[in-house]
DNA sequence: CTGGGAGTCTTACGATGTAAGGTGGTTGCA
DNA sequence: TGCAACCACCTTACATCGTAAGACTCCCAG
């Protein structure tokens, strides 16, 4: 489509070498070698630090000490890499609930990965909205659905109840993580001022919405569903 | 902190000017005046069409027929478009639900709701993110708000049941439609192969998630919370 | 000694959002 | 009528992004 028009290589000058030296005996190799999981730790911190916008290919080889390219021998892409994140992420959900009773294992898995939410604030919409299509997601799911099923013998209500459960869980917690941890999303988010003026019923309901109460809301909701 | 190392300015060649003819009497300019509901309409087109990660203001300059940077003369940053967009986007819920009883309005807000995000798949992810931290968000949040409130007298039920249903209907609409009409979300989805043989619930459960189901698993969860 | 692969770095490209300033047509006031 | 101010739109350029292509440096097996 448009044509390079770049005549000249644009070459550095004389780009310094700043290689280890290769002898240097007795001295163990200072660099600590690059492997998935370092790469997976480094932008997890990047990502609960500094946010999803800002993070990138290059600040994350500045925080191991690489190059940004050396990622690509790891991960084929930034998506690759996103998608391994998120199953990472995940893995902490799939420790066995604790209790017999179906419904409370499920109020336990639920809460888990409202911890999960909380902890990870700036990486979760990006698990919210790449849902749980992982290798580690589709166990936790199908964690899920075990304990619905225990719950309630029926095939579809099973699969029903467990989806009715798994949209309110991840609207709790996509709620909670936006905006809050984030700071406001829009870029130019609606004054206080506003809302006092014009929405009073908002403006009466603000003190029930502080994070103190979270908790309770999203128990109550989730109470009222597991019936 | 890198310093720019271009040498030649890269001009090109003879640029071809191609303005319209200043004189041509009689002739009314065809060119279309731009506006920001224009500018907006187009947007919409680009992103049902193409999707998110798609849209940029390049191609909505070419969809527009100018040049990107006019488009920043009705919107100081494509952040600021894209509230705008999901503000525009949210104007069709202000419209009065029909009926008398609370309940029964509450159960047409949270449906149109779902047909918003139905009806606009590809921009959904977005409004589900940016939360409604709009001037319209706002109203349709004091809407529904009053709504609640005439249904439970008390104040900080009111506010807490207000926010258990919308946790419930936005992780639906996200659910439904991240992934559906976008398309895998992951850079590699698990395979259907994958969950035949490792998971038998979801596989099990899996006819009763295609979309056919979605509006009655909706509702089943709706009913639920509605009391 | 000599491949050959694994791991890392270099360079460069096309894409994006947008800052800075130019331009041409219209309008208000002298 | 003349002219300045303004508005709408365009041009150019730049920093930054993800990443393709390939070069370099090791280490180890033959």
């Amino acid at each position: 489509m448009t044509s390079k028009l770049h005549v000249a290589p644009l070459r550095r000058a004389a780009r310094p070498r700043r290689r280890k030296k290769p002898g240097a005996p007795g001295v163990v190799s200072t660099r600590t070698p690059l492997t998935r999981t370092r790469i997976l730790a480094a932008a997890l911190d990047l990502i609960d630090r500094d946010g999803l916008v800002l993070f990138g290919v290059r600040g994350l080889g500045a925080s191991l000490g690489c190059e940004p390219m050396s990622i690509y021998h790891y991960f084929p892409s930034k998506a690759h890499l996103m998608d391994a994140l998120i199953d990472a992420a995940l893995s902490g959900l799939l420790a066995d609930p604790p209790g017999a009773d179906p419904i409370d294992r499920l109020r336990a898995m639920s809460h888990s990965y409202l911890r999960l939410a909380r902890r990870h604030p700036k990486l979760f919409p990006l698990i919210a909205v790449h849902r749980l299509n992982t290798p580690t997601g589709v166990q936790v799911i199908e964690k899920l659905l075990a304990c619905v099923h225990a719950a309630i013998a029926d095939d579809k209500l099973a699969a029903q109840y467990f989806r009715v459960l798994s949209y309110y869980v991840t609207g709790a917690a996509l709620d909670e993580t936006v905006g809050y941890a984030n700071g406001p999303s829009a870029a130019e988010p609606v004054s206080d001022a506003y809302i006092d003026a014009h929405c009073p019923r908002l403006a009466a309901a603000a003190r029930f919405h502080k994070p103190e109460w979270w908790g309770s809301t999203f128990d109550l909701g989730l109470e009222t569903l597991l019936d």
